[in-house]
DNA sequence: GCGGCGCTGTGAAACGCATAACAGCGTTCT
DNA sequence: AGAACGCTGTTATGCGTTTCACAGCGCCGC
């Protein structure tokens, strides 16, 4: 869910990609892993497409940004692709990522990372509870907010995510950011406002839900877009 | 975050409009709540603009959905304002929503939900696990999921949350359409396959994040756009 | 009282993205 | 062996949304 505004883009070689590719580049690679894991050794545009929910056009449009073509016959060989958009997508190295709130949603994130996302870590909590504060949580330690900063250095972390009350949002936002984050997940129902140097995502589940019961109550065949006029 | 498809659209009177600015009119009355709280009476665009990080004109636009017209002098009335886009977006009557799934995130959902949105309650909860079900969680029933097409079609639900294990969320979703429901927001990390006319959206944590590492590493200046070439 | 300012609302242009259409080609079937 | 099929990669078209630009107008200051 989110707001369309001058798109952020990356170059790769001499190309540049759009956030909306990203995604879809993601999306794809996570469907070619369960298609390998489930022995699966070429598939077609059109299949990976219905699995993506996407037509087989974009995805072929996609799939052009990373370099690697398929065999008119075969189709696209399942682990290769897989791998070409990993080059693409993963990083040199493991990124190290903060948390910031250790609340409910603080722990269900930890509960996600369990043994996925091996290139991806979060080495440090962060809370302004001091029963929260200097203990171990899922072998991760946790830090009282203060220590943000020293600790964010020493780590060499750059990407955070905040899961604290929306109240408390902004001027957390605002340490990390001084700590030397780069990149941010915001679960707060905030919009923050940074420097534009800093990548912000917001997964802001009031927006999201409310669009959702909004959605609910359209007409029956919306779809067909039958509108008349 | 959201892959871009065919929007869905919805009549109001006798215009059409997109998710694109359902969201942002939600994200608006947010803010107005915030500023009608804080005393706030009046508001310019360019200032409503900054605070949902949108510009003036866009602001504008979008308002014109909304039939409601501000004043060239004062701006717009905070208060009316918000009415003005609640009679947009809101619902004639609370809208019932059931939650499946009632692990971390299930919990998280719950406490985001208390005190907030009276206007959507979660009147039914769902696991498969007999330790969580027949219960009593914040004031709300917990059944197996097997009821679940009994208790929605006596409930009235036509919107649910899904905050169950991926390898589990298709055929729950398949279970709540059957059951009546019109609208999913689904935070399983799979692509839902459904029939057209239900609207489902997704939060996939794991792609979001995996899109805000992506971006952390990218060029310094990039918001500047300085590509050679 | 009148001129000028700054805001709103909206038509018109520009942009980005998705969709459609097509050329190339390896394989397979006759 | 030759032809036809179906898939890929890519170019061109179209659409939706955003951005630009300006007309209209109430208020404020002179």
């Amino acid at each position: 869910m989110t707001i369309k505004r001058p798109r952020t883009r990356r170059k790769l070689g001499r190309r540049t990609v759009s956030e909306l590719v990203v995604v879809r580049l993601i999306l794809y690679r996570r469907i070619l892993r369960d298609l390998a894991f489930s022995g699966t050794r070429y598939v077609f545009s059109h299949q990976l497409a219905i699995l993506a929910d996407v037509t087989p056009e974009q995805l072929r449009r996609d799939l052009m940004n990373v370099r690697y073509e398929g065999s008119p016959t075969r189709g696209y060989e399942v682990v290769a692709l897989e791998e070409r958009i990993g080059a693409f997508l993963d990083p040199p190295t493991t990124q190290s990522v903060a948390l910031v709130g250790v609340g409910n949603l603080g722990r269900a994130l930890f509960a996600y990372f369990l043994g996925r996302r091996p290139l991806l870590q979060i080495v440090a909590a962060f809370d302004i509870d001091p029963a929260k504060v200097d203990r171990m949580i899922n072998g991760c330690p946790s830090y009282h907010i203060s220590e943000a900063r020293t600790v964010m250095r020493d780590k060499g972390i750059n990407v955070a995510m905040i899961a604290v009350p929306a109240a408390a949002a902004q001027s957390v936002a605002d340490i990390l950011v001084e700590a030397g984050v780069r990149s941010l997940l915001n679960f707060a129902d905030v919009r923050l406002r940074l420097p534009p140097d800093v990548y912000v995502e917001h997964i802001d589940i009031g927006v999201t839900l409310e669009k959702v019961a909004f959605f609910a109550r359209r007409p029956v065949a919306a779809a067909k877009d039958v509108g008349p006029a």
